[in-house]
DNA sequence: TTTTTCCTTACGGCTTGCCGTAAGGTATTT
DNA sequence: AAATACCTTACGGCAAGCCGTAAGGAAAAA
């Protein structure tokens, strides 16, 4: 059973509905934090205190405001919360439905439940938190038949970069040279045409344009 | 003063924050709805009743799931709520801080008050709810500066339309001619050129893929 | 009405991207 | 170790995009 959970979330009203949800359904103490380094403090503090939180729900993407946060997303707070207690359990509670995103939090930052916030996330994240107390993981329903989908399974960190070179203007020429200087492979001219097209078709892309708006709406880029 | 307020939000967690955080300021009856449809029901509704809601506070964007729903946007649901009930007070609460929307929400919109989820955001709805109450206006201040800032202003209908053109993979001559079809001016292929060479200077673009990128990041696409 | 200014269009050269073919290299298979 | 398959690179021809110049037209100013 869990003692402590910390609930990382920078908008109030989220904050106070969870709070007030989970207080009616669990017996834990909650905490809470609005920015990650806030978390962070709150984590390694628990610690010292060898009161250490059980269970970690965290957004994805954070605004930034006139205070400086170092750890800007929550997938680098998990990392790094990872790295001073491996055994936590962990929990995305976000808005981001792209698959792309979705695949890289469960399988690079293996977290054990993902909850995507919408008309009933709320009781899906009683149910989730359930689960990860018993060991157990939890996605959002609505998710699972985009994560099957195989689409975008195939497209690597080379791709990734090639297709933020194009999007930051670069020539194909600059590309190559630019590759060539950070070690990547394959860097020539001709090489990085026949990737691009390799892409272009992939996507069913006309041009190069078409590319590009197509990776931006899949939240490659 | 108000009666009677309904809320259109469809992620629960923020639904019961906002509630709770307006019921311990406000005397107001509270309503919500998770979908535009339902909100539009309960507006007429309320209206047969002789019971009108003083206000709507809505969300933008709206996901989509099995249960189909005609008005898709906070802004069409304003839009048709005000066809209904002209003088009925409307205020927008949404994660969006893209310029380029909130300027269309405010001024196209007419909405009266804008407020930015975020840190204090159920603070910031109380004194937007306060000031509109007393016929005023609100605008979360984290907006003001962008919104005072020109760029993106001079983007017209055109400049969108060619934009979306190149996004969708069409060449500068395709585009020439489907705008000839459409009865858009300029439409030769010199002034498409031309017109294209004008955005990506103002972007600060270098090629056209650095433009669709550019555009995307500013949600004019 | 005439002049001026701004916008649209046309054209030519130059560069970049596009696409097929072919050769060399590296990893995998047997 | 030899054979095969796959990947990277090179080159050449063609199409699309880029850029400057110049002419024609429409709207605005005088």
């Amino acid at each position: 059973m869990f003692n402590k959970i910390l609930i990382v979330e920078d908008i109030d009203s989220i904050n106070i509905g969870v709070r007030n949800r989970l207080s009616e359904k669990f017996i834990f103490e909650i905490r809470h934090a609005t920015y990650c380094d806030e978390a962070l403090l709150s984590i390694k503090k628990a610690i010292f205190d060898s009161q250490p939180f059980d269970l970690i729900i965290t957004d994805v993407s954070f605004v930034q405001d006139h205070r400086e946060s170092r750890i800007k997303t929550g997938e680098a707070l998990i990392n790094e919360v990872k790295t001073i207690q491996p055994a936590i359990k962990t929990l995305i509670y976000s808005i981001e439905d792209r698959p792309f995103k979705i695949r890289e939090y469960l399988n690079r930052l293996q977290v054990d439940g993902y909850v995507l916030k919408g008309r009933n996330s709320s009781t899906e994240l009683v149910e989730a938190i359930s689960n990860i107390q018993n060991n157990g993981n939890y996605v959002s329903p609505a998710l699972s038949y985009s994560l099957n989908n195989t689409r975008a399974l195939e497209i690597d960190d080379y791709d990734v970069s090639l297709l933020k070179a194009l999007a930051s203007g670069l020539s194909q020429q600059e590309i190559g040279i630019i590759f060539k200087k950070q070690g990547k492979s394959p860097s020539s001219l001709s090489s990085i045409e026949k990737k691009i097209n390799r892409l272009k078709d992939y996507f069913v892309a006309k041009n190069t344009p078409h590319l590009i708006a197509k990776a931006k709406d899949l939240g490659l880029l």
